[in-house]
DNA sequence: TCCAACGTTCGACGTTCGTCAAGGGATTCT
DNA sequence: AGAATCCCTTGACGAACGTCGAACGTTGGA
């Protein structure tokens, strides 16, 4: 039976040892594995590529969905899954909510897994 | 219904311009994901730390097994997803088959998803 | 006040994933 | 040749995932 993956908040940037700094354990391991997962589909790629070309204003969801060809429904469920791994984060300003991208947490993650890094 | 990934050859380590130079087409976005997804599970990022640590010698599925704590068949399946994305190489000797780490691969990756590069 | 636009949540669906037991192919040793 | 060890593949199962339509909450104007 696959073992329930348990329930962790990741919307702080990774924070651990690099990967090739020695052999990790599995709460490191499984940190930095949730927000591969997070970014490990395309359309969230696509995504977040659109969001770091305009780092300042940032984009709505309305522009995000016919951009990569989904509902809005979808684009706001790949939206969460995103900033629950807090690699977005999204500010209301009247009824748009436009998203922007947290380079530091991208930063962080890049640097965990560098195998130039420990 | 979930349009179904296409199945694309990511041996190589990844090639493209990076997440932050600007709107991502879907191809590249598409190869990106495939590789994060390959490492997005902390079974596999605990055995891609492991063999991180014995980068020269490799480390063979019955050591890796017990050492994570799941049955040889279900490491051989994770390996296979590492092999498959060229983040990992498995070389016989003897009876065992001998895992190293492919760090160009990986230093591909982290160069393309860091958002300081461009 | 009511309406329209935007965004999220919910329910449902098919697919993909992680895991194991069982079985099969290599290789080595006796 | 036979046996033992290692590794991979297959088949099966439940859990998690990606997607959509529909319903719901907010906000800003007529």
């Amino acid at each position: 039976m696959p073992k329930a993956l348990p329930t962790v908040d990741i919307t702080d940037p990774v924070c651990c040892s690099p990967i090739a700094a020695g052999v990790m354990d599995a709460d490191d391991a499984l940190g930095i594995a949730l927000r591969l997962k997070a970014l490990g589909d395309p359309v969230r790629v696509q995504l977040m590529s659109m969001l770091l070309a305009e780092p300042e204003t940032g984009v709505c969801t309305c522009d995000l969905a016919p951009a990569v060809d989904l509902s809005e429904a979808t684009v706001s469920h790949h939206l969460r899954q995103l900033r629950e791994a807090g690699l977005v984060e999204g500010t209301r300003k009247g009824t748009n909510v436009y998203y922007r991208p947290q380079p530091d947490a991208l930063e962080a993650l890049c640097r965990v897994i560098d195998p130039r890094c420990r």
